[in-house]
DNA sequence: ATAAAAACATACCAATTAGTATGTTTTTGA
DNA sequence: TCAAAAACATACTAATTGGTATGTTTTTAT
C-alpha cells in the first residue's frame, strides 16, 4: 500500500473507533490526531473537512464489512431462509468482534445522533439499510416459493419488523449493558421466525 | 404558579423541543436561552449545569407522559393484553402529537446520544424502559391466566421483543423520514402477536 | 538528476462553548 | 415596612472547537 494511503486508512480506522465508542460530535478531530500520531496538516490533506471524513468512514469501512456480514449471507442463500435469519442474526450479535453490548451498532449510532442535522450521512446510512431490507424481503420471497414460508407472509413487512427488532436491541443493549438482553431477543426472535412458517 | 417555577418550566419545556429536534449536545444554552429570553444568571439559578437540566428534562418531563402513554393502558387492563399492546403501539407511533417521524422518540433520542458518556442519562432512562418492559411482561402473564396468550409464551421475552421493535422503528423513521415504515412495521407487528395465541 | 506535485508539519485564528463573578431586582415572611 | 433571601441580569473568561495559512519534506515522472 502507498504511504499516503496507509495514511489515510490509519486516520479512518482510528477515528471510527473513537467515534464508535464516544459518539461523532464528541470526538474531536485534535483527539484523532493525538491517537494516530498524525498531523493536521496531513489530516485536512486527506479530508475536507471533518464530515467529509465522517462519511468516509461510512462509505469505506462500513459499507464493505456491513456487505460482508449483512448482505452476503442472505444472498448466497439457497437453503431455509428462516434458519439463516437466525444464525445471521446470532452472529452479528453473539460472535461479532467489532460490536460490543456497550457500545452498539456503529451504523445505528451514527444515525440516531447524525439523522436530525446531517443530510449525507443520513443517505449514505439509509442507503445501507434498504440494501439490508432488500435483501431480507427478496429471501423471505424465495422462501415462499420454496416452500420455506407460508404464502400468506409479506417479504417487506418481515423485513421491516426484522430490522427493527434488530436497531431497537442493539439501543437497548446500550441502555443496560449486558448481553443478557440479546439471549432473550433472540429466543423470542426463533419463535417469531418459526411463527411465518 | 409561582413565578420561578414558572421560568424553570419554560427553560425545561422549550430545551426539551430543541433538543428533541436537534439533539442534546448540539443544543447550546445560549441557544436555550435566546428561545426562551431567560438570561443566563436564571438558567443557572436553576440548574448546577446543563446535564442537571438534561436529567431533568428526563424526569419532570419525559417521566410523566411517559407515565401516562406507556404505562397506564398497560397497568389498568382487564381484557386481551394482545389488541391492548396493537393499540397502545398504534396510538404511539400513529396518534401522538409530540412525537414526529422525523425526529423518534426522545427516550430512545436520549439514550443513543448519551449513553457512551453519561452515566445519570443513562441510568434515568434505564428507568423508564425497565417499567415498560415490567407492565409489557406483566400484561402477558396475566393474558396467560385468563387464556388470551399461549401458556408456553414467556412474558419478559415478549417484552423485550416488543420493546426492541419499537426502538428501533423509531429509529428506522429518522432514517426514512416517512410514515409508511409505521404502517409496514404495525401490520407485522400485528401478525407477531396473533402468534401469541 | 531535477522540477513539479503530492504529502505532510507547524503555528495560528475566529467562533463557540459551558460556566462564573458580580451585580440588581423582586419576592417573602415577620 | 423592611430586611433577608430568592430570583434574575450582565459582563466576562478560559478552554475547546473546526478550520486555515504558510510553510517543509517526500515522492513521482521525465
Amino acid at each position: 500500500m502507498k504511504k499516503a494511503a496507509a495514511t489515510r486508512l490509519n486516520i479512518l480506522q482510528k477515528a471510527f473507533e473513537l467515534v464508535y465508542v464516544k459518539g461523532y460530535q464528541t470526538t474531536s478531530i485534535d483527539e484523532i490526531l493525538s491517537t494516530t500520531q498524525v498531523t493536521k496538516g496531513a489530516f485536512y490533506y486527506h479530508f475536507k473537512n471533518k464530515d467529509e471524513m465522517g462519511i468516509a468512514i461510512i462509505n469505506e469501512l462500513l459499507k464493505p464489512t456491513f456487505e460482508i456480514n449483512f448482505l452476503e449471507p442472505l444472498r448466497n442463500l439457497t437453503g431455509d431462509p428462516l434458519v439463516m435469519l437466525y444464525d445471521m442474526m446470532y452472529g452479528i450479535l453473539m460472535e461479532n468482534e467489532v460490536m460490543t453490548v456497550e457500545h452498539g451498532c456503529p451504523a445505528s449510532n451514527f444515525t440516531q445522533e447524525m439523522a436530525p442535522w446531517n443530510v449525507d450521512f443520513t443517505a449514505a446510512l439509509n442507503g445501507l439499510s434498504n440494501q439490508w431490507k432488500q435483501a431480507i424481503a427478496d429471501a423471505v420471497e424465495r422462501g415462499k416459493q420454496n416452500g420455506y414460508v407460508r404464502q400468506d407472509v409479506d417479504g417487506e413487512q418481515v423485513a421491516v419488523f426484522v430490522l427493527s427488532g434488530y436497531w431497537g436491541i442493539r439501543n437497548m443493549g446500550k441502555l443496560v449493558n449486558n448481553e443478557s438482553v440479546y439471549v432473550t431477543y433472540l429466543q423470542q426472535f426463533k419463535s417469531y421466525l418459526e411463527s411465518l412458517r
